[in-house]
DNA sequence: AAAAAGTACCAACATTCATTGGTACCTGGT
DNA sequence: ACCAGGTACCAATGAATGTTGGTACTTTTT
């Protein structure tokens, strides 16, 4: 079997020496391209012919340039398989990696398990470890959350307020000061946004997914 | 030390007394409420006091109603953390799950690693499984575009599209049909909202992650 | 210096979506 | 038969956003 072909990216030299070294010994992995900067790693990478890139955030001091590195690789190779290597836990860095397009997030502290996660990454079992997991998680929570907030309109969400509090259209009528017509029209174009078949469905499942 | 108190949901009897037995031999890990439908499990959650619940998705044949147990249990008491276990691995499957509000998807047929996974649940460290993580990074990355695409208007991306061709503001006037000050007005918005400095970096920013 | 790009406002117009209400009809329960 | 809820349209109004272009000026590039 062919060994899993890595391209490495890292600006510190001991670093960089370290990983080769250690990479190179681990059966079926064989380090076939390095580069220390965004400019080194855009000319080399396809070259390199390269499975999985591991790839440092840091770069240069106090900058995420390989963040934007990931994405120039994926617009030259679209399917190419990116793992980020940091010292960073911030959430907003692992967010920011996953929607460059990378498939994992390990810190250089458990560097042990790279090169488990390079055997992973290349059979497609992104096996995501735990503060990355937790931190896509919760991102994910936020859009989805973001994304129900927008699903109902004010007016709709007024109305099925009051369906949650029991009223019938008669008495939501004298609360909201509209006539029946238009809470019936309201509370159609909920039914269809929502894919239920009665009000109170609506009222339930609106109040446990918090629409509004 | 006290052992973590779960709570089951489960609706085979077979799975059931199985899950028990199991679970109750861990070394700290105790079973302390069970439910075999959503009725129970809403009846019997709060008084069980317990840390972690263990919940089959399909309560009922061919039904989801797992899911819907879930973000009931969810609204009982905010911050349980719920551990969604199934043979099912549709990715809407286990989107929902933790659209819902999991904090782990495990598969029946890897259930050796539920103690693992209910310990690592109690203590926030959401290893989340290999085919749970990619779903949800799928999702991710879908919600994510998503939102890219919303953040520049239609004429704002035809704009950006011919800059990233190389083309000049004359040259785009000429294109487009419309003046160098609407051009310019465009910009001007564009870079405001990508908040970078010139229209080169924003069209090669908005070609890499996708904005048109 | 000239050309190209960018900044900082303002304003008319179009389009899209939300809100409100209308007519007319059907369904399920009492 | 009556009433509440629901379906299937249509339509006027208002608010928000998008589009286009204006004046006037500064910065950057060649």
């Amino acid at each position: 079997m062919e060994a899993i072909k890595v391209f490495l990216v890292e600006d510190d030299p001991v670093w960089r020496k370290g990983l080769i070294d250690y990479l190179n010994k681990e059966p079926g992995l064989a380090v076939v391209g390095e580069a220390g900067t965004k400019a080194e790693a855009v000319e080399r990478f396809l070259n390199a012919g390269a499975d999985i890139v591991l790839m440092d955030i840091n770069l240069t001091e106090n900058n995420l340039d390989g963040i934007e590195t990931a994405m120039e690789l994926i617009s030259l190779q679209a399917d190419c398989k990116i793992i980020m290597l940091t010292s960073l836990t911030a959430e907003d860095v692992i967010v920011e990696s996953f929607s460059a397009g990378a498939v994992n997030y390990i810190s250089k502290s458990s560097f042990k398990e790279i090169p488990e996660a390079i055997r992973a990454a290349h059979n497609r079992q992104s096996a995501i470890h735990p503060t990355a997991a937790a931190a896509l998680r919760n991102e994910f929570l936020r859009l989805k959350n973001e994304e129900n907030q927008k699903l109902l309109s004010p007016a709709e969400k007024d109305i099925l307020q009051l369906i949650h509090q029991g009223k019938t259209q008669t008495q939501i009528e004298q609360s909201l000061h509209i006539t029946k017509r238009t809470i019936k029209n309201h509370i159609n174009r909920i039914l269809k946004k929502m894919g239920v078949k009665t009000s109170k469905e609506a009222a339930s499942k609106a109040s446990q997914k918090k629409l509004f």
